[in-house]
DNA sequence: CGTTTTTGACCGGCGC
DNA sequence: GCGCCGGTCAAAAACG
């Protein structure tokens, strides 16, 4: 199947995907994630947002990760400034994959550890979002080095390879950009930080090991300003209203527009759909 | 001078 | 078996 008619199919996405949608304002200042978290806690990440389509899904552990993450008042507070105009409408979509089911990301480990063909892999949570900005590397507040970049037949825009300096972190992630809107990065986060934010001037934010690469990425993008978030919303409570907040479900067929990372990962994801 | 980025080579999986 | 592809390595260059 195209990746075009596989993405073409909204609702498939819809019935596959809950994301979260969260308008933010800028104000002032070009801020990093530290000063987004200086006030507000991080974001805990969704943990489980790609829902299967199965008729005997039930609603496992998955569901009440996600509402813990949704109704988390955190993520209603974060806020942002900028001075840059361009990077006033930052948009973020998610979609997270619990121990995800792609198979290209097994590929390197299977380079770096062979593993017999009928074993189970362990597979890295994967997290990944979209944001609308100038920037291709937005800053998480984690220190990144590029390991590789790569062209990728499915976008005429290369991918960049990052891996998470920390020595006992092996977190990776990866960034495109949208062939459907080049303004728009695609960031994909494989795995999870096995150590707190290291560059936090200001002191820890308090991340689980678990949650820090969804939360850092959430709640940061220093590197650019105010951001619109794409992703479901109205499941948040908001405690920090003193952000203009728009909330709203509508991601899904945005993602779906995505033919790079995102798709990657939701055709993986959906695969037994699809075929 | 240490760190990061660049970039071509290399590797393994997969499909034909 | 072969070629394509995505992901990683690693040497050299660039950067601060």
């Amino acid at each position: 199947m195209d990746y075009l008619d596989l993405l073409d199919s909204s609702t498939m996405f819809g019935a596959h995907l809950l994301d979260y949608n969260n308008t933010i304002t800028s104000s002032s200042t070009y801020p990093s994630i530290f000063d987004l978290l200086q006030t507000t806690p991080v974001l805990p990440p969704p943990h489980f947002l790609a829902i299967p389509s199965s008729p005997t899904f039930t609603f496992p552990e998955s569901l009440s990760d996600v509402i813990d993450i949704l109704a988390s008042p955190n993520l209603s507070s974060i806020s942002s400034s900028s001075t840059e105009a361009a990077d006033d409408n930052q948009q973020i979509s998610t979609i997270n994959q619990h121990h995800g089911e792609e198979q290209d990301q097994d590929k390197y480990k299977k380079q770096l550890k062979p593993i017999k063909k009928n074993q189970k892999r362990e597979r890295e949570p994967r997290f990944a979002f979209m944001t609308k900005s100038d920037i291709d590397h937005l800053d998480d507040g984690f220190r990144w080095r590029k390991y590789g970049q790569k062209k990728v037949k499915s976008s005429p825009f290369p991918r960049s390879y990052y891996r998470c300096t920390t020595a006992s972190c092996g977190l990776k992630k990866r960034v495109e950009r949208s062939i459907q809107d080049p303004s728009i990065v695609v960031t994909t986060y494989e795995g999870t930080h096995t150590h707190p934010c290291p560059a936090t001037p200001r002191g820890y934010v308090g991340v689980l090991p678990r949650t820090t690469a969804y939360g850092g990425a959430i709640g940061g993008g220093g590197d650019s300003g105010g951001r619109t978030y794409y992703g479901d919303s109205s499941l948040f409570s908001t405690n920090n209203n003193s952000l203009q907040e728009k909330r709203f479900w509508n991601s899904s067929s945005y993602l779906a527009k995505d033919y790079g990372l995102l798709q990657d990962m939701v055709s993986s994801h959906t695969g037994a759909d699809v075929a």
